[in-house]
This record gives C-alpha cells, sequence and structure tokens, in this order.
RNA sequence: GUGGGCGUGGCCAAGUCAGGUCUAAGGCGCCAGGUUGUGGCCCUGGAGAACGAGGGUUCAAAUCCCUCCGCUCACCCCA
C-alpha cells in the first residue's frame, strides 16, 4: 500500500472542522488587531535560511529539507516562517509604509526530524510578525494577540513564560560571564553542554539532563546582565502585560533555538500537556534579522503556532465538538428513467443552492434510499417513470419518513419551502 | 542520530508466550438480497488478508531465530 512519507499527515474530512475553527479564529484576531494577510512562497534560497536562522542551529545543521532546482539553485523548503515574512519585507520595500507592517501567514513548514507526537517532518503554522518597530509596546500588543487568539480557541489553561537574552552587546559580555560560571563545571557537564559551552553559550541554560539542569539553575540569567537598553525594553515590557493584566512567569531558561532572536522571547505552554511536546506558540523579537539577510535595520517580532499541536489541545479539552454535517437532498430514480432528467433536476436544485446529490446509477431503490440514509438526506426526490409521464415527482421527508406527491415544475420552489419551515 | 513498544483484510482485532485443530475467529465498514419502485432496526449472503518483507530452523510457522522495512513513543531539538 502506498503511504505518505514519513512525518507528513493527511488532515482528513473528519478533522476539517478543527482547523477550519483555528484558521477563522486566527484570521479574526489578526484583523481586529491589524493585522494583514500574506501568502508566502513554500521554499525559498536556502541561502536565507542559513544567514538568517544561523549556521551552528539544529534547524541548519540537519533539519533542512533542502534541493537542488534543474537550474543547479540550491532551495529549501520553509523550516520556519519569520525568514520568508522578512524577505518579503525587503523586496517589496515595506519600510516605505507605515510602520511597523503587521503581517499573518499559514504556511506548512518542514524540518527533517524523527517524528512523534506533535512533531512532524511537514507541520502547519500560524505565523504573526510585526516589523519596524522596537517599542516594547508591540512587544506586549504580539503576546496580547497570541494570548487572545488561544483564549478564542478555548486553551486559556496556559502558561505563558517570557525572558529577555538581550542584544548583541550585552550578550558578549554576559557570555563571559557565563563562561566564567561554567568553567570548572566543565567535566561534570554532559557531552552536549560541553560543545555547547564555546558553540552556543546560551543553550546551556535549558539542557534538561539531570546533571546539568540544577548548574543551568544557579547560573547567572540574562535579564540581570542586559545593557541599559535592553533592560529598560525588558521593565517596559514588563510593565504593560501587566497593565493589561496579562499573567506570566518569568523563566531563565527560555532562549529559543534560533540564532535570531535577541531581547524579548515567550513561549506559551498549556498546563495540561497533551504529549510531550508542549508549546504550542512561541516567538521573540529579532532585531537583527532584517539586516542580516541584508536588508535595512529594522527592529520587529513575532511569533509562530503550531496548528497540529492546537488541535490535539483543542480534542484533548473537548473544547470543541463534531460539526454537523449540512444534509443533502438526494435525487432517485424508479423504473427506468432517462439519467438526463436526474442530472437536470439535480441542476435546478443546486442553482438555488441547495446541496443536492443523486445516487451513482444502476442501483434498485432500496440501494438508492439505504445511501441516502447513509448520507443523512432530509429530502429524497423519487423520480418514478409514470409520475413523470404526468408531470408529478415524489418527494420524501426522510425524517418523518412520509412522502408527497407534487408538480414536477415546482420542485426548487418547494424544497426551499420546506427547508425553510424546517429550520431551527 | 540513539533507545523502547508495535506490525494479522479499509478500520478495530482473536490467535504468537507452551509451532500442526489457522487454506486465519469476531466486530465495524462496504456490496447485494429479504418478492414486484423506498432508508434508518433486524435477518441472510458476498467481496476482501497467505498473517510488514526476505531468509533460516522444522516433517510442519501467523506462531521459534536472523536481517531489513515501516509505524509509534521517548531523547536531542522544536510549533
Amino acid at each position: 500500500m502506498p503511504r505518505a512519507p514519513r512525518g507528513t499527515n493527511d488532515v482528513l474530512p473528519a478533522q476539517q472542522h478543527y482547523w477550519e475553527h483555528v484558521e477563522t479564529e486566527a484570521e479574526s484576531i489578526c484583523k481586529i488587531f491589524g493585522f494583514d494577510r500574506i501568502r508566502l512562497p513554500m521554499f525559498e534560497d536556502s541561502s536565507l535560511f542559513v544567514r538568517g536562522i544561523g549556521e551552528a542551529t539544529d534547524v541548519v545543521e540537519k533539519e533542512m529539507y533542502t534541493f537542488l532546482d534543474r537550474g543547479g539553485d540550491s532551495l529549501t523548503l520553509l523550516p520556519e516562517g519569520t525568514a520568508s515574512v522578512c524577505r518579503a519585507y525587503i523586496q517589496h520595500g515595506m519600510h516605505t509604509m507605515v510602520q511597523p507592517v503587521r503581517l499573518f501567514y499559514f504556511s506548512p513548514i518542514f524540518r527533517y526530524e524523527r517524528p512523534q507526537s506533535g512533531r512532524y517532518r511537514q507541520h502547519h503554522q500560524f505565523g504573526v510578525e510585526a516589523l519596524g518597530s522596537e517599542d516594547p509596546i508591540i512587544d506586549a500588543e504580539i503576546i496580547e494577540l497570541a494570548r487572545s487568539f488561544l483564549n478564542r480557541l478555548g486553551l486559556y489553561d496556559t502558561t505563558l513564560f517570557v525572558n529577555s537574552i538581550g542584544c548583541p552587546t550585552c550578550r558578549v559580555p554576559y557570555g563571559k560571564i557565563l563562561r566564567e560560571y561554567y568553567q570548572d563545571k566543565l567535566d561534570t557537564m554532559c557531552q552536549d553542554c560541553q560543545s555547547r559551552y564555546s558553540r552556543a553559550p546560551l543553550r546551556l541554560l535549558d539542557c534538561k539532563k539531570p546533571t546539568c539542569q540544577p548548574l543551568a539553575l544557579d547560573a547567572p540569567h540574562t535579564i540581570d546582565h542586559l545593557c541599559s537598553d535592553c533592560s529598560q525594553h525588558w521593565e517596559q515590557l514588563l510593565n504593560y502585560l501587566s497593565a493589561i493584566n496579562i499573567p506570566f512567569e518569568i523563566r531563565h531558561s527560555i532562549v529559543r533555538g534560533l540564532d535570531y532572536y535577541t531581547k524579548t522571547v515567550f513561549e506559551f505552554q498549556p498546563n495540561n500537556e497533551a504529549g510531550s511536546q508542549t508549546t504550542i506558540l512561541a516567538g521573540g523579537r529579532y532585531d537583527g534579522l532584517i539586516s542580516q539577510i541584508g536588508g535595512p535595520s529594522t527592529p520587529a517580532i513575532g511569533f509562530g503556532s503550531g496548528i497540529e499541536r492546537l488541535v490535539m489541545n483543542i480534542q484533548a479539552l473537548q473544547a470543541r465538538s463534531p460539526a454537523d454535517n449540512e444534509r443533502p437532498v438526494v435525487i432517485t430514480a424508479a423504473g427506468s428513467v432517462d439519467q438526463h432528467i436526474l442530472v437536470q433536476k439535480a441542476a435546478e436544485l443546486r442553482s438555488q443552492n441547495i446541496y443536492t446529490t443523486i445516487v451513482p446509477s444502476g442501483k434498485s431503490m432500496k440501494a438508492q434510499m439505504r445511501y441516502a440514509g447513509a448520507i443523512n438526506a432530509r429530502f429524497v426526490i423519487v423520480l418514478g417513470e409514470q409520475e413523470l409521464s404526468s408531470g408529478v415527482i415524489q418527494v420524501k421527508d426522510m425524517d418523518s419518513g412520509s412522502q408527497e406527491e407534487i408538480s414536477a415544475t415546482s420542485l426548487p420552489g418547494h424544497i426551499i419551502s420546506r427547508l425553510q419551515s424546517t429550520q431551527s
């Protein structure tokens, strides 16, 4: 049997209403906050991600779906959305628009990882980005939007973790302090941490290994070593969050896996975890990214949220029951009726926006009725050989089981009035 | 990349530990019929798997051994 590639999934019809719910609420909350939709390509020049995300990150080192196209160009399926949005911002001269530019998108995201619960090689993200302002008021706005979004999905029981990892100015001295702290503890640390020590000291903070956790907890915190600019930004953000009553928890270990983050970083995690992949929405500020990939120096902040994980959590909370499907009118034929009449009657109903289905031909009346019952038909139109010759047709109400004869020409109008009278 | 669990018709699944009675139970779903042109319940019948693949042990393997593949969960990391 053919199968979908490892780590990919079909979203079947039965799941659609969850997805539509998420997408609808996402769009709606974005509209309220003044964010406009952008549709991105599914792949970009590989160099965009290498330069933007950082060569030393796991994503770039081992998770990108990179291929050469027929022209020999190296392209990469989006491993995240932010870099693409920044590329679009630069390419279309959005710095000439009123700042900040507020955008949101939905995109499939590809990362070559071992799949497990809540983690796939292709997943889908809803992302929001505000480009062109360094004001912490925008950080608060993005977080407020994120929280409102989750609330609308019924995911109230989440915790917002925030942290600030500073900017290049404060990170250099902080890195020194961190290394000094770890220097004499190196030999007790795990392999990974020993290599992180020189390559990405910040990552030492979120190691979960029992050998390193206690060390990480006692390590000097980034927020205690921010430069005055970052420190002020951080304080203001916390004040804004408090002013709009957004509860948060400062977690020093939130450092994020991509190199472009500066200052604010945050994650939302459900309190009752479904699976071990707990983060359902995460983001941060990336003031250096746009210039890093060749644009004008532009501060920005945003977040991404995994739709599969959102849906998992919505289902776990049973926050939404399956939607009832619309019920069709089914057209059947008894005796030897010209199939063209079926098609014509169906077309007549559909032109009046009535959900109509024709039963595949060649079935007995019994089978046709079974079919109608199986797809939960509201009415069944029976086109009978004899009735048609006298210009009438039968309409069966599938709920009451009663059947009435009406003139063939009054069909659409009859159904419309019946549907209206049985509504609500 | 590493480790654990699993792999029987479209789905769920018995049987695998104590090999033969398994040319593989049952349920769901699907298709058809239960008199002549009518559903949902019920009844009957039907299609559909050589038991993930390959190799080995044996008189004999879905059942034992080996290899590979796949799925899944966890680690790393992440949405």
